[in-house]
DNA sequence: CGGTGTGAACGTCTTCACAGCA
DNA sequence: TGCTGTGAAGACGTTCACACCG
């Protein structure tokens, strides 16, 4: 967590909202399948509607990449997946070492919207020595006392952590020490990490806890104090704590 | 509740921020480790740094659950562990399925932070036949076609959905119509729900994007200002937004 | 004195509504 | 005409700073 408070003083404006950037993902997840079913061009509201955002959110999205759409007509889907792409520095390959290959771990590796994406999954890492050499999702494991040689030989710069609890932090500070400076972590922990290396976490069970919580809200309401109908209207459009990312993000995001 | 006024009669109110729902589970891990080691008491310094927040924020979302600590002194653990789990309805037993069982459900069948939160996986759910009765986690492998049956004779009201992106759609019809309102979704796919179905998603390959962003722009910056920038000439300011916790400011000198 | 609890200031994100262009 | 792009308004979230109390 980066014990040092960095405070930003004002805005500079020419910087892209952190919610923004969580977004284009999506946006591009969106367009890609357009694109596979040869759709030249989208409105907002048409891709608004595939990515499950509201269409003003996604044009003052779009706004702050530029001016790529055609007013009257909509956007040009190849063109546009290109600047995102580009934008998110997908347009480069970015080598990613996988650290802890327990369930979690091979779910990851065998996971195809990596390599699709301009991810190369350059190692995958664990701590047991009984499992080095195995292959797994065709990628042989590799033992943890290699891992700074794994790092600078593919000149990885993002890592994703998927070990116990209990490893974490250490892995997380080699990872670190030998030049990581993106970190996904899928670990139930929070990771102390020097200034300018990014975390983000993705927690399951912080999730689910999430989920609960409107659970037990909705059975609350339907006998709830006042005795009013909770059924749909009553409440706002509700419901919609999802598409963000964050943030929760997740896991957590 | 019509029209969103909802005003906060001071305590007891049902008006939690959602970002303070998010964090409460962050809460929660931090507060179960401190009475794992029997500390009865923290401050909000304290369990901020454990937690990965600032005590300004932290103070401020316990402030919307009650006033539960103490001037002076700080709060006490096991009261507000009970706080926290009741207000996020982990005090009641949630029957979860996972629909999916491939490396992924498998993972998530395993993962040991669901039923140590009152979480109960009741079913394990795959529409491949020969997957069916074998045992994963302990816990036998049911058929899709007994989906409905499952969720009804086990009263689920959340579902984990880890299938393929193909498959998730109809999955997730499935589910709501037999009862489920609240939804795990991990497969990359937006999924349409009926007003009153709560649905959140983890998507690995949109974190690894987030991150790919921030990496980008770090390694934008090294080259100076005027360093390639292919298209845009109004790219390269700085802001670095970090994405969860805590945030690095590259400052240009 | 030390640390909580909270109004008020501030910053960020979303939504509205319409000007402006193809 | 239809849809983008965007200022302005509003909702939401975070941080500040200090009153208040054990």
């Amino acid at each position: 967590m980066a014990t040092g408070r960095t405070h930003r003083p004002a805005t500079r404006s020419r910087g892209i909202p952190e919610a923004t950037v969580a977004r284009l993902p999506l946006y591009l997840r969106a367009l890609t399948a357009l694109s596979e079913r040869s759709v030249p061009t989208v409105s907002s509201e048409e891709l608004a509607a595939a990515a499950g955002v509201n269409s003003a959110k996604l044009r003052k999205d779009f706004s702050y990449l530029g001016s790529y759409g055609t007013r009257g007509v909509g956007y040009d889907v190849e063109y546009l997946v290109y600047q995102i792409s580009r934008e998110l520095g997908l347009t480069q390959d970015w080598p990613v070492v996988i650290v802890g290959i327990g369930n979690l771990g091979a779910a990851l590796a065998n996971y195809g919207g990596f390599a699709s994406r301009g991810f190369r999954v350059a190692a995958l890492i664990d701590a047991d020595p009984a499992m080095a050499g195995k292959p797994v999702a065709g990628i042989p494991v590799q033992h943890t006392d290699d891992l700074e040689k794994i790092i600078e030989d593919n000149g990885v710069s993002i890592g994703v952590i998927a070990t116990p609890a209990g490893a974490a932090q250490q892995v997380c500070d080699r990872l670190v020490a030998a030049g990581v400076t993106s970190i996904l972590n899928f670990a139930p922990t929070v990771l102390a990490v020097p200034d300018g290396v990014d975390v983000r976490k993705v927690d399951l069970s912080i999730e689910l806890q999430i989920l609960a919580f409107h659970e037990q809200r909705k059975a609350g309401e339907e006998a709830g104090p006042d005795g009013a109908a909770p059924t749909a209207a009553t409440r706002k459009e509700s419901t919609d704590q999802g598409p963000e990312g964050d943030v929760p993000a997740v896991m957590p995001a």
